[in-house]
DNA sequence: GTCTATAAGAAGATAGAC
DNA sequence: GTCTATCTTCTTATAGAC
């Protein structure tokens, strides 16, 4: 009997992969892990994906296509705080509605070699823009440097663990702006 | 004639560990890979270190040994205010002089599993209990996290690589006070 | 401190049957 | 969609000579 979980094989794939990823790093996970969490075997793995790039690519997809409409959106405004303030609730709506990929594979070594090759690589380069400003002094971009690390590791942090994606978004936000603001 | 560089073969060794690390994740690098950048064989390196484990501890033994004595002197100070004050200050002191290492492996899924079987991950709680107090809300929980995080990263912000070390500090600790000032 | 040589296993990936 | 079997290469690690 073969009595499958919900999902198609595809996704339950992709949801272990990066349940693996979060634990190991992607080059401490093999394919064979993955095949066996999944009850299968190396072969069913490479039905599905050609390659391990490719099964990283597809995990991190999600996240990476809600980048380009986010900084065509923040774009669209009229005067810079209200550009920064769309680009500000879209990263944090973002990283909370993401925050495994992204406290996960942001800073992955193998993430950041395929990023640095993926298209979506330009519309990161817009948000920090949009972010930034032309930030020219020091303090301005050691202040970014700190929410950018800020908001992408901080769903990863054991003392988040138990808020629900509205306050932890809320509350996000709220520290953002304290950074930001003056 | 054997000229070599300075410093001891294994200071060298950490120091080439310590930028593979930084490129390739702890997973993604081999010794072979180390001993290819020292120019000498696995074995070579074999000798100074009995396993790859032992490397990694190494490498972030000088940022370990700095948190205890750090959670003692804050712990000292008079007052809740000049114990955070002093923890942060120490923490900045810490990612600054240490970015590499802080930024490199903080995350890294090895680090963490070596990490967590370490006696320094009794001073890492200390610091945290001094930085956030007894932070039983939200709202401070998730500024800390961010915090946590913006501080650690920080440091491998491209925006953020000509700063001198002085500088780099006094802008951190700027953005550090903004998210803690209530 | 460094070398050669080698073990023993796991890695990513492919071929072809069912 | 999943299997067995296999290939090639790389991995950590050890033994022993110089």
């Amino acid at each position: 009997m073969h009595e499958n979980r919900p999902g198609t094989a595809r996704e339950r794939l992709l949801a272990a992969a990066l349940d693996l990823f979060a634990e190991h790093g992607v080059s401490g996970t093999s394919l064979q892990m993955i095949a066996d969490r999944l009850g299968v075997t190396k072969a069913a793995v490479y039905h599905q994906f050609q390659s391990k790039d490719d099964i990283v690519l597809a995990v991190i997809h999600p996240a990476l296509e809600r980048l380009g409409p986010l900084a065509d959106h923040a774009e669209a405004q009229r005067g810079q705080t209200a550009r920064r303030e769309t680009v500000l609730a879209g990263i944090v709506d973002l990283v909370v509605d993401e925050r495994k990929v992204t406290t996960t594979l942001s800073f992955d070594p193998v993430v950041k070699r395929l990023v640095s090759a993926h298209p979506a690589l330009r519309s990161l380069h817009r948000i920090r823009q949009l972010l930034g400003g032309s930030a020219p002094d020091p303090g301005s971009r050691v202040r970014i440097a700190v929410l950018s690390g800020g908001l992408i590791m901080a769903g990863a942090d054991p003392a988040v663990k138990g808020l629900d994606d509205e306050d932890f978004r809320d509350h996000l936000l709220a520290a953002a702006r304290r950074i930001l603001k003056g």
